[in-house]
DNA sequence: CATGAATGAGGTTTCATTCAT
DNA sequence: TATGAATGAAACCTCATTCAT
């Protein structure tokens, strides 16, 4: 498995039949539970396709191939975080900016750590199916999304600085995930959610008055 | 390979001999080529072996295995980055506090920007060798360095907060990662080096004065 | 697929209505062009029904399985190849042997040319179907046609060699073979057809004296 | 396996130990035997290399693919028929033209009978791995000979008609492949031989006096 | 009758590792 | 000690065929 280009992953054949959106279903599922009690290395088409209850030969009907299976789950799960962020951003907008930028850090600690297990797992997989591509593109869904949500703050006058916030996510998502793989306890969990909104704030904070 | 225990990948024999260690050297180093030349996923020892000059059966006489392999090199090269931010760390010492953030931001981004390739070639294959593990380590013992240096800050009073340390080396070394593994230009790196210090300054400052 | 004896693959079922027919017909024509635009190997019974615009489960209602439907699409090829020699040798009854000789030559040749491409492709295929049986089939349909007009020849005494008839259809069919498949230009056709016709002729004279 | 263009398919690793030639000759030896005892289809590396009695491993280190092995073991059959025709058409020099044409052409008959089986089975899958290219190949080597034998001739004048040549050769190899693959007795591939030798022959003089 | 989801045996190929030379 | 030939488990993926809907 080489991590070649963005190239779409759609499953190969849309499901019409009812019988069909349940398999996929389960195959989707099954790789997770794969990839969580099995590792990354142990993920096979075979084992997945076992887990799931069909044959691999199911499995190869609606992912053409194995990257493809793991870009789908790899894209759902991403999907689920930055849509959560998105929506948070959508109501948080017109409250001051120390108040947005807690919310929306908050929302996305709290959207991987609900799936925390899920996360760990794909952070393995991600390098091998191309999954910086994606990455990239739901990072600039959420940029944007902040974006617009700190234009509507009432209390700064500059428009909001786009590399400030490029770098914030980064830093956040990868603070994250350091403490994800070292296998935080829940109590780590909760100091690293209200640390990660104060070094947002003052991050914002400093960056947008420097930028001023 | 499954990314087992925290077992210790030494070479399998001490390289007594000059001609040895230059062997090592070149396995090492080829390693390293086949990585960034081929990728994750063409790294074979085989390929290594040829890389370096060296049969396979010679590869297997220093190194018991494949992980064995990666592991010294991903060992290697941390202990590059973790020896230069402690040499910063020493240096830095009775400088002010924000002095201080400065040199080591400074001293870990540019470690990691001079081997830029390096590190990204090694952030796919450490989640498959245990990585983590070694991760941790020199993490704690970066840690170690900057709470020694903090504690001889002439403009604090509070002994370093070193959940902060960690949430700053986690942030640091997240967002480094972001930038690296979406390929950022030269300017974006200056930036991004710039950026960082002012989000650990501000991060620091306020958590110490915070946890105070 | 192994080539065993000469089995018939009918088609399972007579198609007594129109509909069906027709079905045959659109299943029989994607057999062809699937295997000209994607050849052999890539030749599969869903991508013929897909490309026939019925499902997998239809083309089996019409063949028991793919060696039947390939076998149905080769003898319906060496049907019209074979009908049009038969017929030329009935048309030229009683002429010159010189001129039968041509006009037997020419059909065949004209024949294998006009569907150039479906012979080409079938070469490939026949072995993997029995081909040979069938082919064993319409050669000896064309050697007892050209037997007849031979015996009606005004110019010859000595009935027909019957060996020498059978060597000439093989050169004949084995040169056309050659440079189909080489691909040769309508040019070379051209003269492939000519000299062609003076093989066959200066053959034939000389085994027929050879033998009288 | 798509037939796909002219591309060189040499052992990946050349042997440089005696144990390996071995093998190597192994292989191939254990290729035709497959192929004459179980088909074409049932030709699988694994049974080969099993015939061969190593593993597939080991099949795999001196051919890179399934292609490259049936494309090795039908260059070498191809390379001893016409290495025995061009041979021929060396001893042949300045004979008469009858005696020639009589000398190739049953050179060219009895070293394929002599390798009948393995002749047959090649038949089958030369189209899957490109042998068009090598048939064309070794056709004008045998060409460039006949060409070379035929300039030295003393019973003719004008130079020999290349077209002409291809025709037989051509009619020569067609011949020869209806007969092989109908599985003619022994006395029958004895009349074979002659008719064909008589066969060329004529149609040689012709189209020598014809093109004149 | 038609559909298309499901099956699963079996094929090709890779590659970490061993061991006789 | 170095070599590189040999191993073989195991991975991915295809496709002819069946059968419930």
């Amino acid at each position: 498995m080489a991590a070649d280009t963005l190239v779409a992953f759609e499953p190969r054949k849309t499901p019409v039949q009812a019988r069909a959106t349940v398999t996929v279903e389960a195959i989707s599922e099954a790789t997770i539970q794969v990839l969580l009690s099995q590792g990354a290395e142990r993920l096979t088409t075979t084992r997945v396709a076992y887990r799931a209850g069909v044959s691999v030969g199911t499995l190869y009907q609606y992912f053409p191939n194995k990257r493809s299976l793991l870009f789908a789950v790899l894209e759902d799960h991403l999907e689920k975080v930055t849509k959560e962020v998105e929506d948070t951003c959508e109501h948080a907008r017109r409250k001051p900016l120390a108040e947005m930028i807690k919310e929306v850090v908050e929302a996305f600690v709290d959207a991987k750590i609900a799936r925390a297990d899920i996360t760990v797992a794909l952070y393995k997989i991600a390098p091998d199916i191309g999954g910086l591509a994606l990455v990239k593109r739901v990072t600039q869904r959420m940029q944007k999304a902040i974006v617009r949500m700190l234009e509507s703050a009432p209390d700064t006058t500059s428009s909001p600085d786009e590399f400030a916030i490029q770098m914030m996510l980064a830093a956040m998502s990868g603070a994250m995930r350091s403490v994800l793989e070292a296998g935080g306890s829940p109590a780590m969990m909760r100091r690293l959610r209200e640390h990660l909104v104060l070094l947002c704030q003052t991050y914002i904070a400093a960056a947008t008055t420097q930028s001023a």
